[in-house]
DNA sequence: CGGTATCCCTGAAGATACTG
DNA sequence: CAGTATCTTCAGGGATACCG
């Protein structure tokens, strides 16, 4: 999914869900977030996403009322991402696709989305990324 | 999404779903598969899709093994793009997808996922497609 | 640590023209 | 009608450097 074209949030109900999760990293971020997830260090650390690139998506994610960004520490201010509400109701859609996905892992990869804090994060660290259309070598 | 990256096909369960149906228009001509589309036209005249991006996506889909192509006309030859078994097995993918996105919607917009034949093809009308990367006037 | 700003590449997607 | 090929633009995304 390449934008967030003409239509807000009106037109097919499809559209209306990718516009808001069709983004490659928004359904891993979430994903983690329903893993129990909150700190920025938490999401780069388990999905290897860029800094610039999570900032990016976090700020989407709370503009679209997914997450709520909430300081948790003065000096030095640090915020926490919880889920909201709207952000929550998204799970039935994730465990859809996480059971799609896993029913086509081998037996061995697969780990059915379990929403507990932590679930297995160990299947994340092989997780190479989405297409990073940045430089090959250099 | 962006990109059909690096793992194919293991790893995480989440990413391996969304590396089949992340790209916009994916999920869109499955859904009209699921309506009983099977014509490039069809597909064409319901979406508003261009037919270079129509032709590409079908193959994917075709080679990603979700869509059938087989030709039921010969002279000249047509095809028709059926779902697969795979293919049906998105189903609970997107019934979610668009639940999500229909409770999202005011209720005069709603039109749950139907999957019969032709459910309300009058709703994807005014859609007005994914971010056309083309130019805007010219 | 927790981000933000900038640079640049790549792929998705539209437009258009063309073929069988 | 059913595509294919080419060109172009745009936004996603990685890398990097920087700020508080």
């Amino acid at each position: 999914m390449s934008e967030r074209p003409v239509l807000e949030d009106r037109e097919c109900p499809l559209s209306t869900t990718v516009q808001h999760v069709g983004e490659w990293w928004t359904l891993l971020i979430l994903h983690d977030a329903f893993d129990g997830y909150t700190r920025f260090d938490q999401f780069q650390e388990s999905l290897g996403i860029s800094s610039s690139m999570l900032t990016t998506r976090l700020k989407t994610l709370v503009a679209d009322g997914l997450l709520e960004r909430r300081p948790y520490q003065a000096n030095p201010v640090r915020h926490e991402y919880v889920l909201t509400g709207l952000g929550r109701s998204l799970r039935p859609v994730i465990v859809a696709l996480a059971a799609w996905g896993n029913s086509r892992l081998a037996p061995e990869e697969r780990s059915i989305f379990t929403a507990g804090p932590a679930a297995s994060p160990a299947m994340r660290d092989r997780y190479a990324g989405p297409g990073r259309g940045g430089r090959v070598s250099g």
